[in-house]
DNA sequence: TGCTATAAGGGTAAAAAATACACATAAATT
DNA sequence: AATTTATGTGTATTTTTTACCCTTATAGCA
């Protein structure tokens, strides 16, 4: 049933920013492109949207494909429709950036797609727009979690504030005062503190913290100010 | 030339919130839309990509057809693409946020499409999921505005600053103290003073300002807090 | 001509938030 | 038992935000 007359039709695609932090480093998962055009290179993961799909549905097919998770932060990125973006066909692209533990990333999974994990300073070549894709992503990213507490997603359910504190160094490429983080973290009501510690990094241990889900959902537009004013201008 | 076998297309449209502020109340440009289905209703502006066209030139355009502007303050909402969100024939949209003069705006070009200027909260229903388009496009607009200088974007080229106070006290429905209000728009040094007074509505007069480009471009993404904290909030 | 009313906007003190940094603490290692 | 190191507490200082005093310019009116 067409009722539109004479309009041309396009490709809707979706594409997934996969970020994950392996304690030290953000990274993005990315896959090699099994088919044609590109086949081989670099590429976001992605794929077309079903007949009776929504685009967040598509979105939340393709990332569990490529990594076995559902449930996971995932939200609308922007869509790239430039004419000639994929040399092929016209495709219209929504791009989608997920945050993942990395840890619970299956592995096996992937081995279909030839997935790796790359670091966001060390990155292949992508395909077509896809690197203007992870550019706005990480800029979103940015700009997000200097408000939302978004980052905590990145991490396990069990995390330390020193944890979290390199994760926002990391993204923000700086260093920020341990104290006044600390505080600011606690200060929010979202962090419920374990018994438990984690011994890795220091003999003192540092104390595991859990995420109050309710206050959590509750105060999430809260701006947050985690980071210091002069960072949060460098978006 | 189509390589990617076995997928279904879709149409590709555009849709434009239009904001515009009367002075008093913040407005939205709403057409009567002209072909089935839903002929008659109510409707944001709209049109289908074409071949040679990108999503933002697409928005650009179906923006000037319908108010003969263009470099108009406009970016990308979201992409909407629920299967039978237009029940004729599958159809993903785009969603576009303009901010414009409504001076500017002109009155002839829009009779072509039954144009009317709604208030905010006394609109008309609107066709397929336009409506969840404008409550996001406030949302979006209510957030990004209380960092980002982009209100000046609803007014003329000469404007004063309790103007400019009024356009925000009628976004986040509320007031704030003139004199710390002022200040800090200042503060931001955005602003031109010119000689010339607005002596509408006052008898002393308020010096009109003009904005400087350059410093605007420049300090963009700079967050400003031009709204209180506690509004701030009430995303 | 001077008085009055009114919104514009300058000045400043108080409150709150952000920052800087001294120092105490737990516990593994020696 | 001493040492070392990251964790975390306490607090003084600075900066930002807020509250609210007051003066100023000028149209309209007596």
């Amino acid at each position: 049933m067409i009722r539109y007359a004479g309009q041309t039709r396009a490709l809707v695609a979706v594409d997934c920013i996969i970020f994950g932090f392996d304690g030290d480093n953000f990274k993005l998962l990315l896959i090699q492109r099994g088919f044609a055009p590109e086949k081989k290179k670099w590429s976001l993961m992605g794929g077309f949207v079903q007949v009776n799909e929504s685009l967040d549905q598509a979105a939340n097919r393709v990332l569990k494909q490529l990594t076995g998770l559902e449930n996971v932060f995932m939200e609308q990125l922007h869509a790239f429709g430039d004419p000639f973006r994929d040399p092929a066909e016209r495709t219209i692209a929504v791009a989608y950036v997920a945050l993942i533990d990395i840890q619970k990333y299956e592995q096996q999974l992937s081995q279909e797609f030839h997935a790796k994990w790359f670091l966001l300073n060390d990155m292949p070549q992508l395909i077509f727009d896809h690197e203007k894709m992870v550019q706005m992503a990480k800029n979103r990213l940015k700009y997000k979690a200097a408000m939302h507490p978004i980052l905590f997603e990145l991490l396990p359910e069990k995390f330390t504030v020193p944890q979290l504190q390199t994760l926002y160094e990391g993204l923000y490429e700086t260093e920020f005062d341990k104290r006044n983080f600390f505080r600011k973290v606690l200060s929010t009501g979202f962090l419920i503190k374990q018994d438990e510690k984690d011994k890795g990094n220091s003999r003192k241990g540092a104390f595991y913290y859990k995420i109050d889900k309710e206050q959590y959902n509750h105060k999430f537009e809260a701006f947050l100010n985690l980071i210091p004013k002069q960072e949060a201008m460098l978006i």
